[in-house]
DNA sequence: CTGAAAGCGCTAACAC
DNA sequence: GTGTTAGCGCTTTCAG
């Protein structure tokens, strides 16, 4: 910038004008400017300009999600990115694996780089050591989780009643024999999805001898459904918690070749659900809607502080296609 | 800082070193700095802490891909990030869209938040502008496109030689009538795809009445290939050129019912190839390789500068798992 | 081993 | 309209 006012031959403030889209500078001097700006290649440094305006801020959001190769968690970036487009903002994102302590290695460096907000769709650490910057004014968007500590609004999907659809619905296809897979409890979702199943099983007088969490890649999953439905005294439906969880069942069925006799209903909706024979019932989530309304809260909690947190849960409808009504034999 | 100098009725240049770890802090001074942060909860701003080190440089990368939520550019991510992370840098990650506008005001706002590399994984504005920041030492690395400049290393998958594979695949088992789906000649990967398919169909001396670009969704595949394959005039196999392409293609002939009767070989890989019956035959790439490439030639560049752009092509192996070993009826 | 002064690149506040 | 001064939060440089 330095440089940019010697080429001129005007003073650094300027520059700063001209920088800045000010009405106040004359004609002439802001084509010498231009020019300058453009014979050097400036470019302004947002760091500094960011660091003198505010102090605090610095026009970005950090996101910490599980995984972005899990299409769930890319698909709802890529809502919160849309959102953040529009003003203007740009987005740190990280994995975090559900390692607590990647998650606030990864917050706490964002923090230090000032972001404006924080989005966490991962979370098990409590986070408690956020409160005080929750105080110096970093609001905070938990999506799909309910955090230890009321220290942000939350975006999520209605977890139970999304898993307890899917439970009635294979109760009224006549099964009582239904398998619940599902990934870690460490989850929340996974949690919520399990409660809502043992609870409408329980209210139908059903036993639940098949209760298979922690399935937390597809391997897993197949290897858990191919163990289960080999067995002689097997379930008649199953209900896959999750996309994961799903994908692995699915691969296992189409195995054995039981595909057609053994019924199942997924959480989260999955690429193959339409592709395979029978074609997949499922309780889908939206990804995309989780990200952009989050990002729609952070930027209203920057806009205008101090209202109590916001709980959104976004309902989900099943879809029927096929897997789901098959009937016990 | 300033607070916690205060409190622990230190200078703000012993707290700093506290803070940055240095030896020389008599071990008493710094219990009492040290419990002056934690009692402030103060967090140090590495903004101003780069800014005053480098001056250029914020120990973060800026990484541009067409879409997120495409699995390939999301595992892309992945893999960048693992290698990222262990140098304890920080993302920025965004969506071009494939919209070379969107493309420039991306690289800007990364340049303007002085990145310390960039990633560019879409590209079709030819960025001569980012010559300037080059020169000043900022690296590029170009992931999976050849860049119309000679400004940074390369990476990419080598897409010819996959598609001439394909194509040479159904050759060899009998096809002469083989139909090109891809997306849209703007993407780099598409183009060579296509001009393999082209020429190794010329060399065998088979006619390519069938070359059908611009698929950019599954849906727009899935119709192209409806209609293609609903003529009385079709042909025997069909050479599916990337992700979403295979997809769409694949419901299709589903839906038509003549996936066994009708070849396909897909490049990428995808969730349903070992489900769908034929399972899909495909020349996949390896998205985590190429970000994890990436990462490691940009580190790479930014310890040593200098020396010549490497340009790192990955080698594909076509996998056979039934829909491309179909024979021509 | 510790502190005071200067300055990273920029802008707010106040001159002229 | 334009320039000067001070200072954002931190680190570098150089005294003590």
């Amino acid at each position: 910038m330095r440089d940019v006012a010697n080429a001129a031959g005007v003073s650094l403030k300027t520059v700063s004008r001209v920088v800045n889209n000010e009405a106040s500078v004359t004609a002439g001097l802001e084509q010498r400017v231009r020019s300058a700006i453009r014979a050097l290649g400036y470019q302004p440094d947002d760091r500094a300009r960011y660091l003198r305006r505010a102090a605090t801020g610095s026009r970005s959001l950090g996101f910490v999600q599980t995984d972005v190769a899990n299409p769930f968690f890319a698909a709802m970036f890529r809502g919160l990115e849309d959102v953040v487009r529009a003003e203007g903002f740009l987005v740190f994102a990280g994995s975090s694996d559900a390692d607590p302590d990647r998650e606030e290695e990864l917050v706490r460096a964002f923090i230090a780089r000032r972001v404006d907000g924080l989005v966490i769709a991962s979370a098990r650490s409590d986070l408690s050591f956020l409160a005080a910057e929750v105080e110096h004014g970093t609001p905070l968007v938990f999506v799909d989780l309910e955090p230890a500590i009321d220290l942000g609004d939350v975006v999520r999907t209605d977890h139970y009643g999304g898993a307890a659809m899917a439970t009635r619905h294979l109760l009224e296809h006549g099964h009582r024999r239904i398998a619940f897979l599902g990934d870690s409890p460490m989850f929340f979702s996974a949690r919520e999805r399990r409660r809502a199943f043992v609870d409408v099983m329980a209210e139908a007088g059903c036993p639940t001898p098949w209760l298979l969490t922690d399935l937390t890649t597809p391997e897993e999953s197949e290897a858990a459904a191919h163990e289960l439905l080999n067995r002689a005294d097997r379930p008649t439906a199953l209900f896959t918690a999750q996309n994961f969880v799903t994908i692995g069942a699915v691969k296992a069925m189409h195995g054995l070749g039981v595909q057609h006799e053994i019924a199942l209903v997924g959480f989260d909706d999955v690429d193959i659900a339409e592709l395979v024979e029978p074609k997949l019932t499922v309780v889908p989530q939206d990804p995309g809607a989780l990200g952009r309304l989050a990002g729609e809260r952070l930027f209203a909690r920057l806009a205008s502080t101090g209202r109590p947190f916001e709980r959104t849960v976004l309902e989900s409808k099943l879809i029927p296609r096929g897997s789901g009504e098959i009937r016990p034999s």
